[in-house]
DNA sequence: TATGAATGAGATTTCATTCAT
DNA sequence: AATGAATGAAATCTCATTCAT
């Protein structure tokens, strides 16, 4: 038996270029990535990857594709389950606060992609936004249906959400900076999910409720 | 009188090397950003930005530094006048919302610098930064005090204001693609302040009223 | 009988190496051919050229070999049937001018070699092209002997019909650029053999003639 | 008063770029021609080329124009003074051989251009072509009106004169290979206005004599 | 003050070749 | 016999910066 197929061998090697990719276009944006950089990190050869993936700018398409599939993925996968509008308005906080903690990468990329107006996105993935999107103004119609939620502007709602969520993830770098200066800031926790995500869930419901 | 005296002239080359700079700097990134670029839509030659400004970082650093300084300035001038916690609160937010529409650039570099966890900042914009907070922090603790607030995460909320705000203005192109395809987002202004800033205001005080 | 011989296989193979690669360092020359698109035309992996034949390099001596090898053997087949000079020279003419639009590949590696000194020409093949200017030599030899040709200088005559057979088939792409423009060109065929042919051959005896 | 003027000096630069250039295309050809070799030839910074020329192609696409241009200027030049269509015809021959040896890369380009089909010539590359014909043709029509010419097919003739000249220019590095082994090619010589060119003058004057 | 020319360092991309299977 | 994966070396091109004027 041998230890690993060819094709296997292949999807391993696409892998650690995606990884390395993802990691290096998060932190540094598409112009200041370096493909020499995404090579080494990866452990292989720069051609490799114009062998398998085809270029910066493919391989900038394809990390920015796996990134929102599988979060809008992760998304369905835990809303579907819930139940009162309530509920699945807090499930939505945290799904999303508890995505931004485990890839924080999205975050970075995403705020960068609407820096210069979705120039790059991907039609596919434009879509899957709207996704993410409509999940939302399913919740806020039921809420609305059932009397216990007040006519809002969906979409305005949604960018409260996802705003404070990634903006919070994203400052923590600069409130670490800050704390010494700013008294409140100081035992906010790097993470999102949880205690934050709760206070956010508060917010946000009193925001939306009658 | 003269033309224009010597240090006029300087002074409006300057002038127009920064706001070239602070569009390419806002559409592509620092490390996006073409030094070539800046000085051709500056109508200079390249060498005259290294003359009077010292080089791309430099050029950074003096962009930023100018729009965040002419932000808190501006912020400090509107609230200050305005009365009751409410009324302050609704002023926080419109303030912040006319001036992400006068200044759009603003917004985009923010994000950017966000992204990248505020490693380009000048220590002076982070205290630039931490002004403004203090400003709605004192807003937040007024109502807290008079009895109309209740007790809340204050730099949360911040986000939640920040959040929304930048990140309805930066959707606006993301949102013309979309349109088509989701009915709530047809008739969305490209402009914050006004109509989508009030639907905000509901939000926020809602959120953080008793 | 089965249906392939191991042996059969591989010389179909090598075949059609052999065949993209002439076809691509025709139209490319040696420096602009690339190895990738031979083995796509040729259906077969990269590897196997390397397998199979060994590098660029030999596989380019290869096809000029096989291209030129052929050629000489055709011209010698054609020439020892004629007789009289006159008829000789003309089977020479038409011969070449056969060969070339049947192998336009061999004009053009021809004129790119010549245009870099024949660097790259196995001393099998200038001893070919030897061989073919002898023919001519004995032609012209035997029409002054019998009195029928002038003592010209051989290899003028012959740079003479080679040269404008060959810069006749190659120019046939730019003469169609210019018919339009031109009207002495508009009719003129992409073949050489046939009525160009003949109207070398009448330009040419009467140059060579008494 | 200065040594050199600021556009002295860039002319002087490119002046020197343009003549490497043309060395090594006509060496290499445009696929195995190597900017470096190129920027290292002409003795200046490889990125001095890309600031001045704009990048490979625009670089051959300027050797092209500055080789023909010459070439039909001189050409025109000598041939308007002269005075019976056999004369003119003679000056033909004997001018395009001087051009062919004192730019030799002419004739190198030219074959290259050929065996690719003209591709890469630009259309005024082809026009000043078309110029040269067209004299030629000039030449053969007086020559029938005044009744010293047969009625020849013109562009053939042209071919034939254009491609004994050159291939008798570029076959010299190999006829000295051959000569050795073959008696007639002895004492030919390199260049090929002078003899060579006279003899060319008595072939075609007798081919296209009535 | 301002500029055109020039450059060094480094970025992306290409391509002939080899390796393991 | 044949292949997909991977690579080293080198090619083209870019760009922030400096120099001479």
């Amino acid at each position: 038996m041998p230890s690993l197929t060819l094709k296997d061998r292949r999807d391993q090697t696409i892998d650690r270029i995606l990884q390395a990719a993802t990691k290096e276009f998060s932190e540094a944006g598409f112009a200041g990535a370096r493909v020499d950089e995404i090579a080494n990190s990866a452990g292989v050869n720069k051609a490799t990857i114009y062998y398998h993936i085809g270029g910066k700018q493919a391989l900038y398409a394809q990390v920015v594709h796996h990134l929102f599939d599988n979060a809008v993925a992760q998304i369905k996968r835990n809303i579907t389950a819930a139940q009162s509008p309530e509920d699945n308005l807090k499930a939505f906080i945290q799904t999303i606060a508890a995505m931004v903690d485990q890839h924080p990468e999205l975050a970075a990329i995403m705020l960068r992609e609407l820096a210069s107006g979705g120039k790059h996105f991907p039609d596919m993935v434009t879509q899957d936004l709207a996704q993410i999107f409509s999940i939302l103004t399913g919740i806020l119609d039921d809420g609305i249906r059932s009397g216990s939620f007040r006519e809002t502007v969906p979409f305005i709602v949604h960018m409260m959400i996802i705003g404070s969520i990634v903006l919070l993830k994203m400052t923590s770098p600069i409130r670490a900076k800050l704390a010494p200066l700013v008294a409140t800031l100081d035992n906010m926790n790097t993470d999102v999910s949880g205690s934050v995500a709760t206070e956010i869930e508060t917010l946000i419901l009193n925001a939306v409720r009658k």
